[in-house]
DNA sequence: TTTGAAATGATATATTATTGCATTTTGTAG
DNA sequence: CTACAAAATGCAATAATATATCATTTCAAA
């Protein structure tokens, strides 16, 4: 697999939203876009190594640190692995989406539902807690792993 | 702080519930419950230290398990720590519990909300999932630290 | 009391992530 | 264009989190 033959498929226009996707930050992107679930920041440099680009953690953790900013990408708390944000249409004022992790296959998918998270914010607020965070972790079985 | 001066606040009663408590475990778990907050695995070698019980990680690790194993703690993944199981009665079935965490000074609130937690299971169940996981995880920022 | 499973000890190592400082790249004012 | 400052990256070391393996000890049941 070569940089070239990947393509990103985040609608997101990066000039129009002030991103600034540097030749390393693009690739590493790119790298999580194309995995089919959570890649870990010791596999995107693996990854990269076999194309000749010999980046460190360093480096890849400062990448995956400004995707995650920018909502590029979300860290999986729950698998220690970063898979791409798959919303679509970053114009939207970003609200929290919830991120359904299969406990057995780790593959995850992200859903926005307005509703069901007004509910959780709604009731935390009556805790006099303010929510904050983008994404809620919820594990379980997928489809194909029950 | 003597381990003497220690008390386990959990209603739980081990013995019911075939929960094998033993010194080591047992130490552990009261570290983490007399916390404020969650304690990291590190952290609780240090205290253990402190009171001249010398622990390795991998003893602390697998107490940590066990003790999540019987839920009698949660981890919080966001925070790499550890922290203990506030419901009141561990003879109910075990529902998801949510686990909202503050951003900023890291204290943790468990709350038991059926309702919320139906409506969560009935959603990701439309798309084939099945909810597994005990707890789900929410950030945000606490009454204080608004 | 033997004995086998469970728990722990001990050591090494794997995995995940950050720090600090040098160097290079990039955008921009002059 | 040039020079400068800020941003990004390179590089090396190390911190922080967690597990593997095998030996030894503990403990409860037969």
């Amino acid at each position: 697999m070569t940089t070239e033959d990947q393509h990103v498929h985040n609608n997101c226009s990066c000039e129009k939203h002030n991103i600034h996707l540097t030749k390393i930050r693009k690739v590493v992107y790119e790298t999580i876009v194309n995995e089919q679930s959570p890649i870990k920041a010791y596999d995107i440099i693996e990854r990269l190594r076999s194309i000749d680009l010999k980046l460190t953690p360093a480096t890849i953790y400062r990448s995956l640190d400004y995707l995650i900013e920018n909502k590029l990408i979300h860290k999986i708390n729950a698998l220690n692995a970063y898979v791409s944000c798959t919303c679509d249409d970053h114009d939207l004022e970003h609200q929290t989406t919830l991120m359904l992790i299969c406990s057995k296959c780790h593959k995850t998918q992200e859903i926005l539902d307005p509703d069901l998270c007004n509910m959780i914010s709604s009731h935390i607020n009556q805790l006099g807690m303010k929510l904050e965070h983008n994404c809620i972790e919820i594990q379980g079985l997928c489809k194909d792993c029950q």
